[in-house]
DNA sequence: ACCTGAACACCGTTCAAGT
DNA sequence: ACCTGAACACCGTTCAAGT
């Protein structure tokens, strides 16, 4: 009884792609917290204890569907690192904020993820590389900048039109620099503020390698 | 029947800030995962919906443990800005480490947070300000900070003692740069990407100031 | 005002048993 | 090899009822 059998008539066996394939779009459809092995399990017409012969368990179908996200990022072939760079995280950007449950799994940075993260990876510590820092500082460098792409998705994600309350009700709050710096998160801002972070730390990392030896 | 009273006997009456000291012992105790009202109750001899009088939810009851920890932050009286920015991080890097379940708090950027945590984050925006950097930068500068603050805590916290596998083996993984570059996040290695990663992007703030106007 | 017991509507995971 | 039902050991939260 193999499954391509069992595909010609109408009783399809599931594969593990089929149960990586509705976890994202049940992740798509029901958000974060609506990601649960038996509303999953559900979904496939089957009980919870279906899934287990497919995947270790929650963590490591959270990390096949992340991996599988990543599949469409790809790098640029030409142009200057610092453009590739900023280039590929905003298209990591784009595929998290469309999947915030998987930040979390990015965070716990362990290093059994799937080889499309393990590519996406390579690339990004490569390209900070490309920019001429020394060898013991990419890694960091490359740290710097992940945090922010992290950082941008968990803040934008988790409160959409976000704005810190002085803008909202006109009204001081009594913390004189957030009332007149406005650090909101709301979706507009929040553009602007993965650009800038990267920026800043792109121009930090060349400040460095222009100076030839690290500084301070 | 008032709380003092009963403090008198042997039955003292639960207050929301037993409540709360009592959540923050229990993160200490079992760690993120086992932070559960049930169990919150239990350390407290009641059944857990006594706790709802004194807390509307389990995320308040985490913004409130949130709020006391930052109690302990007190920001350097002198010196150079980025000095004290770095200092102030350093201490919320610590209180953070302690208690990771935190991180999910302040990443969710809501701005109901308790008074301790605004009085943290306006001084930081403070200082950020102090560098001299335009009005409207200020909060994305900040924010890049703050990414990597959080960040560290979050890669360190989750999986200590974390070495690139080809580190642990001694052999090639397929993915040259990461080899090459080794981003593990084991905690020596945390230590000082947590200080690389504040320089970078105070270097590229202080490459803004001095060019006057932001380049690219 | 403050606490309680009991319930509601869920979880992730295991495991013996089936085909 | 793959699936199932049923159970285990939990969750957060609500609510009528007690003192």
């Amino acid at each position: 009884m193999t499954g391509a059998a069992d595909r010609i008539r109408g009783r399809p066996t599931l594969t593990r792609g089929d149960v990586i394939a509705a976890g994202a779009r049940l992740l798509d459809e029901v958000g974060v917290e609506g990601v649960t092995m038996r509303r999953l399990a559900a979904a496939l017409g089957t009980g919870p204890a279906t899934l287990y012969w497919h995947v270790r368990d929650k963590d490591e179908l959270l990390v096949a569907i992340l991996d599988d996200s990543l599949r469409d990022v790809v790098p640029p072939s030409a142009g200057p690192w610092d453009r590739r760079l900023v280039d590929v995280l905003q298209q990591c950007r784009v595929v998290l904020r469309a999947r915030p449950a998987l930040v979390l799994v990015l965070w716990s940075a362990r290093w059994d993820l799937g080889p499309q993260t393990l590519r996406v990876a390579d690339t990004l510590v490569g390209l900070v590389a490309d920019s001429g820092l020394p060898d013991v500082e990419v890694a960091d460098a490359y740290f710097a900048l992940f945090s922010v792409t992290l950082g941008t998705v968990s803040a934008e994600v988790h409160t959409p039109g976000n704005v810190y309350p002085s803008e909202a009700t006109g009204t001081a709050t009594g913390y004189a620099h957030l009332d007149r710096y406005a650090p909101g998160t709301d979706p507009a801002r929040m553009d602007r503020r993965f650009d800038y972070g990267l920026r800043v730390i792109i121009d930090g990392i060349a400040a460095r390698v222009a100076a030839g030896s690290p500084p301070g």
